[in-house]
DNA sequence: CCGCATCCCCAAAGATACTG
DNA sequence: CAGTATCTTTGGGGATGCGG
């Protein structure tokens, strides 16, 4: 396993396969995107991805990099894994991807969002090209703002604009800026703004996938 | 294999690696990125994949809508496969995963490199952010201008900077801003507005990959 | 419990031969 | 040239076991 088995090329995106290539790897790297987490944290939230599977990737991003195992101090005899500097320079890989798939996604059910949704969302595809200003988004039951660039659960001290709707909202307003069930208070340009920063109008497969 | 064996997850990024995340796929893209191939040639771009696995991508990303096959005009008995506009949209994932990946690639020897790398290098890197202007490198024996955006194998009518360098330096260049081996003629701190707006300083891997 | 290692089974990848 | 057919090998999914 180890070190084999790449492809035979000199090329960037063909090296880059080879470390986080395989199967599960950048689920691995979205999760640990929102913080230290623990390997039983990690299988809880990869559905399907095997004790064995998990255990090797963690080794292999370990190896490459990507991420570090670190034990925790005393109290909480637990250890946690977390990326490192190399791993979190991961995330405009992950934006551009997410920003790719969500196009041919379809809308979202209810029942298939897990909590802190809107919170990874803002922070790896909106903060990082978020314009000066304070958003503040209530979606659903999650409240998440961006204050400079950055993204937190909770409210805006003083948010320029208030963007409130449910997750069938967010994702039309986002994919086709359409803002039906869309509510806005304040500065309305402001999120025009963000939202074209975010992404170019792309649109999906000819052929819905 | 149709639909089968895909993340369980509602997330733009498990379904994008749905769509592409298999072995080859990202692979393929990034040879049709440099427009419309034939089979055989990209069986021959791509080094070690087995024509079972490439007719199987095929299918897989045409029916998914990534990208489409067309027979050519009657002169031209053949066939070749193209990106469709949601494939080319891929071009954003490719620019940082090769951002990423390069990081940790190391510099190029010689031979390692393929007739074209340049352009395609320039065209998915550096043009979807090159500030206003015409840019000439002339690296090794490959000769390419980026002139309003575009790449284009050439030289530029009116240059506002010609840089001049082997791969090596190139490399370097790129990943570190050294500037050794490089010659620079024109307006040099157009070429470092480049530089800047093509990727933020990230560094390699803690241990080098 | 948490953090894996082991085992079994099957699906996908690699290699090669062959065909319209 | 553009694949399909066939065979072998590897890696993933699922369950279980086991030490700390």
């Amino acid at each position: 396993m180890i070190v084999s088995k790449r492809y035979d090329q000199y090329c960037p995106i063909a090296h880059a396969l080879g470390l986080v290539g395989e199967r599960w790897a950048l689920l691995i790297v979205r999760e640990l995107l929102q913080g230290p987490k623990r390997y039983t944290d990690l299988a809880a939230q990869l559905p399907g991805i095997g004790t064995n599977i998990l255990a090797a990737r963690l080794k292999d991003l370990e190896t490459c990099g990507v991420l570090t195992k670190r034990r925790l101090p005393p109290p909480a005899a637990s250890q946690v894994y977390e990326l490192t500097p190399y791993g979190e320079a991961l995330k405009p890989v992950m934006r551009q991807l997410a920003i790719w798939g969500i196009q041919s996604l379809g809308e979202p059910k209810e029942d298939e969002l897990y909590p802190g949704w809107l919170e990874g969302a803002l922070d790896t595809v909106f903060a990082p090209v978020a314009p000066a200003g304070a958003f503040e988004f209530r979606v659903g039951d999650e409240l998440v703002s961006i204050v400079d660039g950055e993204a937190r659960v909770g409210a805006a001290e003083q948010p320029d604009v208030v963007i409130e709707t449910n997750a069938v909202g967010f994702y039309w307003l986002f994919v086709e800026r359409r803002f039906d069930g869309v509510t806005v208070e304040g500065d309305r340009e402001l999120l025009e703004r963000l939202l074209d920063a975010a992404a170019a109008p792309v649109g999906g497969p000819p052929v819905a996938a």
